[in-house]
DNA sequence: CTCCTTTTTGCAAATATTTGCAATAAGGAT
DNA sequence: ATCCTTATTGCAAATATTTGCAAAAAGGAG
């Protein structure tokens, strides 16, 4: 015996494998808590971090000051976000997939990283910032 | 006028760029401090999060717990480190510019991201983990 | 050099996150 | 169904990080 099914984690797992969205530890609590009245956020905390040691969800910096947590899909997916507007464009795992292909050839090196989030500028933010003072 | 050239901020971004290494919060405030008897954790905090957004450092996640920063260098590099051990591999900047260059061309984005991080497992802690219990 | 405006800072009070520990509950064995 | 071992939980107490606000100090203008 090595790990437990308990209810809470279960529920928390299973809320975001139902979402399939980005939730944050707050989120989770909130959705949670409901059906788990005696849940402790602690217990959401710790249980995040299990799921992700032992893989069933990752973790990511998407920009909020918060990580956002989320199951791990069929087909992985990465993301490109705006620090100019907060917007969002998913990546298909192709071209980074042939990245990581690359890199643990080179050092022999198993990738975990299964969600990358690269920051930048969208073609609009790109325009306003460059723009020189409009006066 | 826009950013002041305070003690605090000067003396922060002079010991990243002199270390040249990655320093957590904590470990800025330890340095910093003595000659600024008087600095307060919240001014770390904030002129580090000020620098980055300025440009002339970075913050990354290396599996620390809590992130770490480092002055912008000329040679940009990256990092894979291992969840088993912690070993940490420094990437050259080539294959992964190669991707930005790639997703930049593809999205119309311009990539800030500067420094990357890939959490995988090393040659030594693969077999660790493969073996079958050795009983 | 003095004055003024605005950014920064220190401090204290919020929040957020982690940790120690005793009580609870999984789940295997009997 | 009962007992046992040990992973998990709740709670309270540490830590870590952020935020509001009045006081301090950059740096430009006069």
């Amino acid at each position: 015996m090595q790990s437990r099914n308990t209810s809470a984690r279960r529920a928390i797992l299973e809320l975001l494998q139902t979402c399939g969205c980005h939730l944050t530890v707050q989120e989770v609590y909130e959705r949670v808590q409901p059906q788990l009245p005696s849940l402790n956020p602690s217990t959401v905390y710790r249980n995040l971090r299990f799921l992700v040691e032992q893989g069933s969800i990752s973790v990511s910096d998407m920009g909020l000051g918060t990580p956002v947590y989320e199951a791990l899909h069929a087909a992985p997916h990465h993301h490109l976000i705006c620090e100019g507007c907060g917007h969002e464009i998913e990546l298909s795992d192709g071209p980074v997939r042939a990245l990581f292909a690359e890199l643990e050839q080179t050092h022999h090196f198993e990738i975990i990283t299964n969600h990358l989030v690269l920051f930048g500028l969208c073609p609009t933010c790109r325009q306003k910032g460059q723009d020189p003072e409009s006066s």
